[in-house]
Order: C-alpha cells, then sequence, then structure tokens
DNA sequence: TATAAATGTTAGTCTTATCTAACAATTATT
DNA sequence: AATAATTGTTAGATAAGACTAACATTTATA
C-alpha cells in the first residue's frame, strides 16, 4: 500500500510526537518539527509537500500541519516497532535504559509486519515499553495515559512515576543515579522559588 | 572508523560472496557484482571507485576486483549480523527456512556492536545459520567449509546436505517440499546423461 | 498600529545512488 | 590475426533528501 522512505517515516513520527501525543496542541509547524528532528525547516518544508501530496499529513502554505487518518495509522505503525524493539533488547537482551533508544531508531525501519507481529508475541503483548511508554497494539490503538508531569505537582503530594519525557541517554542515565525508575513513588518535599528546582523523596 | 552506507555493505558482501565464498575464482569482475546485486555495470564501476578510494577494494581500470583486509573485515562483519539475525528469526521467532532471508538483508544493516555481541550471546553463539552456511566470531574469522555440490557427487555415493546455494525463497521452498533440510542425508541414485538432472533418495 | 521578531517559504546547490546510451578495452572465435 | 562477442567505462540524466541564503508572511510587542 504506502511505502515510506526511512526520512518520511521519520517525518510522521517526529509530527505525531509533537501533535497527538503532546497534551496541549493539535498542530505542528514547521520550526517545530525541524527542532524535533535535528533538520532546518527548509527541508521540512520540503516534506510537508510530499507527505500533503501522498495525503498523510494536512497542510496548507504558512499554515500549521496535522495527520491524516492515513498519515496517523502508518505514525502509529511505526511507534509500536519502536517500543516493542525497546521492549525486546531490555528484556531479552539486558540493554539498560539509557542504551536501549538509539538502537530501536534504527530498528524501527524494519520492513515486516510478520516480524513486528512475532516479535510482539514473543515478548507475551507488552503494554508498555521500558519508559513507561504505551505500545500501540496491532491494529493500530493506543492509549494515551494522562500523565501529569512532577513539575506541576503540589509540594507535600507524592505521586507515581509512570515514564519519562526526555529519552536522551544523559537524562536517563542521571535519572538512574537518583534511584528514580518506572513505577517508582515519589513525594514532593519542596519547589524553590528561584528556579523551580524541586525536592523529591524517593 | 569506517561509517558504510547501507549501499556500500552491499557491495562489500556482493564482493565477498562472489570472491572469498567461491570456491573456483578470488577475483570478481563488474559485470559479476551487478548480476549478485540486481544493478547495472556502469552503477557498480562509481561504487568501485569509491571503496577504492577508501581502501577497501583493490582495483585497476579493466582490472578484476577484491577485497583488502579492511573491505574483507567489514565485509565479514556484515555477514555475521545477517546470519545471527537469521537464526534469531528462525529460532526465536519461527520463521520459516525461506522467510528468513528477506528480513535479515534489513536487520544486516542495524549499525551496534553492543547488539551484535548480545544477540549472539542470546542465541548462545551459533556457529552456523539454518541455512547451514557458517557464522562468522565476534574476531571475525569464519570456517569456510570445503562443501562439494551434489551434482559433483558419483552416483551410488551418499552424501549429508550441509546447506544450500540459494537461498531464494522460491528455491527453499521446493527443497521444504522434497523433504530437503540441514543434515539430511541423501543418496544420489541416477544421473541423466541429457540434462544432468539428478535422482535422489532422501 | 507600526515595527520587530519569529516563523515559514523559495530558489538554487550538493551528495548519494541509481540509470541509459554511447564508447572503449579485453577475450574468445573463426 | 581479424573480427565478433563480452565485458568494462564514461558522460550525462534523474530522484531523494539535505543544505544555505534570501525572501515572505504571520505574530508579538513597544
Amino acid at each position: 500500500m504506502h511505502d515510506l522512505s526511512y526520512s518520511e517515516e521519520n517525518y510522521l513520527k517526529a509530527i505525531f510526537h509533537v501533535t497527538c501525543e503532546s497534551d496541549d496542541k493539535d498542530e505542528a509547524g514547521t520550526n517545530e518539527i525541524a527542532t524535533q528532528l535535528g533538520k532546518k525547516p527548509a527541508s521540512v518544508n520540503d516534506m510537508l509537500k510530499k507527505l500533503k501530496d501522498k495525503k498523510l499529513i494536512t497542510y496548507e502554505k504558512y499554515g500549521k500541519t496535522s495527520l491524516t487518518k492515513e498519515g496517523r495509522k502508518l505514525a502509529v505503525g511505526i511507534i509500536r516497532k519502536h517500543r516493542l524493539w525497546e521492549t525486546f533488547l531490555f528484556e531479552k537482551l539486558e540493554f539498560s535504559w539509557d542504551e536501549i533508544h538509539e538502537v530501536a531508531e534504527q530498528l524501527e525501519h524494519i520492513q515486516s509486519k510478520k516480524l513486528i507481529d512475532k516479535l510482539d508475541r514473543f515478548l507475551d503483548h507488552p503494554v508498555t515499553d521500558p519508559h513507561g511508554d504505551p505500545i500501540p497494539n496491532a491494529k493500530g490503538e493506543i492509549i494515551i495515559k494522562k500523565r501529569s508531569s512532577l513539575a506541576s505537582e503540589q509540594v507535600g503530594h507524592s505521586c507515581i512515576m509512570i515514564g519519562v519525557k526526555d529519552n536522551s541517554s544523559k537524562f536517563l542515565k542521571y535519572a538512574d543515579s537518583l534511584g528514580l525508575a518506572i513505577n517508582q513513588r515519589i513525594k514532593l518535599i519542596d519547589r524553590y522559588e528561584y528556579d523551580d528546582l524541586l525536592e523529591i523523596e524517593i
């Protein structure tokens, strides 16, 4: 049906991340997508035209972008692959939390429906990846959990960490060093007015 | 050190197959490589120049090509990845004999030394892939078994099938339907002079 | 609301990898 | 050895995806 290039897949995924997976907005701008992907706005502009021609996004000159039904379906498929591979790397190959993202960025582009279905079964149909992000099912359904960020919690309250926003190796290593992990209970002890630095109890 | 493109990797692999893995010759011609890869000779010519500049092959105008030590090392690395992935697909994900090659063609290009080392351990350091081909070890050593083709055996003799030359899905399905499999004993019953068709007992 | 800042677009260039068509060299054959 | 067949090379075209630099539009702000 749709045969997407490596690049086209990355753009769809990026658009999904800044729209569907964002709490506030449901449209993406050229610059925003460029930042997300580490590309230049001019390159993004070229690709938006192409994706529009393929009817995977809605887009008008100087306007914002969002995924069409078809585009969203494809994006979710890529994210499903990414998160299943992350789970495989973490659970079966004993990769650490901070190493899996980079390798999954490559593995997510492997084209084989059968492979993903079999991987899903091999992993026993996991529902979240090692970072706490939901894994879409084979039908393309994804449960986007309402999550509130630690920064928006009130001092004195306690909560459970269900995921992280920043999947960079640097941040995850830092989180690890603090003892932060998925399903870890966190109590907000204090917030410094000056720079919103949080003091927490793990 | 060397960062190869998807395409460059495929060329190195193809050159390895028609030289190092061949019984008769140790050099490859432009046409031969083109056939192996399903590309045009002109494209191969361009790439040979590039690989020569990178010191991965030896090549002179109108001459034959062979891998340098460095080129061979890289080619073996790709083949190691290919065959480990094939083994994974067959043994862990229950893919069939004829389905694994196509998917491994994609997986072999994933760049992560750690991934391959961990996959190797996960599979318990296999020495041959599901088609009977040897898997190079982590040092890049590969045992190229002396194999004689069934066609060169004498009538009345019996032998053990250790591998197949043609990894195409079409051929492997046919082999399967005949009851042919790795480690299968085969007896050569008769050979027809007319077209060298063989009659065998499985 | 006029202007500055931010954001988005276009035109033109570059690289990689492929192709076709024409040409050149080598090898095989009569 | 002359010629035919095969094999290898070159030049020029194309397509994808990225870039820079210049320009246009929209949004924010003084």
